[in-house]
DNA sequence: CAGTGGTCTAGACCACACT
DNA sequence: GTGTGGTCTAGACCACTGG
């Protein structure tokens, strides 16, 4: 049920193992008691409370007192939104032709904030994104920099990166967490973009995982406004509390 | 620093003691670690660990292995886009006040093409939003004349609108979708939100729709964008390919 | 190397729900 | 009372960062 061998955390394989069987209606209404857990797979309550913690966060289980742990009949929203289904099919759904220019492709030193999620170095790819030829966002990917060598090698110009990393390398792209804000447009890139220095342009930051819970991506994506905006639809969520 | 014979969890104490330094700004850029936490709570680590993954999962901290534990320097309110939310939760989930002041409320002929997926006539409520005492954002809510005729009854200085809507009006909201982008605030709306003429807002239009289809409600948000975020979780699908 | 967060164990007692 | 989740401890070892 669960591989020791592996380096993959125990609370990690846990966690995946009780998600796979809520999916596939194992679990239908509850999931066994801590305790049962315990011995069913091995581990720990520590353990076991972590895998179970990181699913009621996620909105798969609720937690009861004293009775029990239960399979959320709301579940949540699961598809990737169509931001990260990558810039070209975006585009291209909208009737219009994508394209690239690679600007920059290079090993550097994670020293900021955000960056360091990664590790130490990082390689970053930087291009510019155009729709119909008209520039329409800068974007920044950075990578650890066994993954960023390799997609290097490629031709990024055409290529779209998520496939690369899917198909090409076997990376299993598994959660990403984005955030969604504006800022002024730096002046070197205000005129990538052919719009004026002092410009407001939409933020984009996103880290993506592995299933092992790896970081395997850091992104910065910059949107002209005038050309892109963002559309999530959402539900209302009953949940009471 | 932590009182023992209160009934509240130290966990949770702990948590609130930290976020409460964030807030302050006695913590700026990092928080102490782990193990220093522990002793000078006189806790264990997995009580620390526990009081400042919750502190993580809401947004105020970034952990970095090896490294330490830093004060996220994004906006501090976060919206989860997964659902459906008012500014009042929002709000309150990051442990801030919020409060409302009514600036109009009345009829008007929907002209604007975007208003008329309502009918011919709208009733529009129009709230200018805090956090904290702070100013946030201006939010525009936009009725069939039926619905804002009753909810111009309330008092809306004070009320959650959707809470109006879902207890006192029967109507359950169901599917919204939303566009996120920004745009310069009007000039007679940046001194109400205290931010310089010219200044860039995050931008929200939502159009949200009842079990039966039927357009309830059209919203423009502007919102500061040193206060505010929109935060976006997905998730890969294992099932599907 | 020392310091940091990441993972994990074994065990204890408390608070709550049901019978 | 029994079983559930909630809280907490003490201690161990691993993996990563940075000097």
């Amino acid at each position: 049920m669960i591989d020791e061998t592996l380096y993959i955390p125990l609370h990690i394989q846990l966690s995946k193992s009780l998600e796979e069987k809520i999916k596939t209606h194992e679990y239908v209404e509850r999931i066994p008691s801590e305790r049962e857990l315990m011995d069913m797979y091995n581990v720990s309550r520590t353990t076991v409370r972590e895998a179970v913690t990181k699913l009621v966060n996620d909105g798969w289980l609720i937690k009861v007192h004293g009775k029990g742990t239960y399979v959320n009949q709301r579940p949540p929203i699961q598809e990737w939104l169509s931001s990260l289904n990558s810039f070209t099919e975006t585009v291209r759904r909208m009737g219009m032709i994508p394209s690239s220019k690679l600007l920059t492709s290079k090993k550097l030193v994670a020293d900021e904030q955000h960056i360091s999620v990664l590790k130490n170095e990082v390689y970053m790819i930087e291009r510019l994104r155009y729709a119909d030829g008209k520039p329409v966002a800068i974007e920044q990917h950075y990578y650890p920099i066994s993954i960023g060598k390799r997609l290097a090698e490629f031709n990024l110009d055409q290529e779209t990166i998520y496939d690369l990393l899917e198909n090409e390398l076997g990376i299993m792209l598994d959660e990403a967490e984005q955030f969604i804000t504006t800022t002024v447009i730096e002046e070197h890139l205000a005129k990538f973009l052919e719009i004026p220095k002092g410009s407001n342009v939409l933020l984009v930051e996103r880290t993506i995982i592995d299933s092992k819970g790896n970081v395997i991506e850091y992104y910065i994506g910059k949107y002209r406004p005038d050309m892109y905006t963002f559309r999530v639809k959402t539900k209302r969520n009953i949940t009471k509390k």
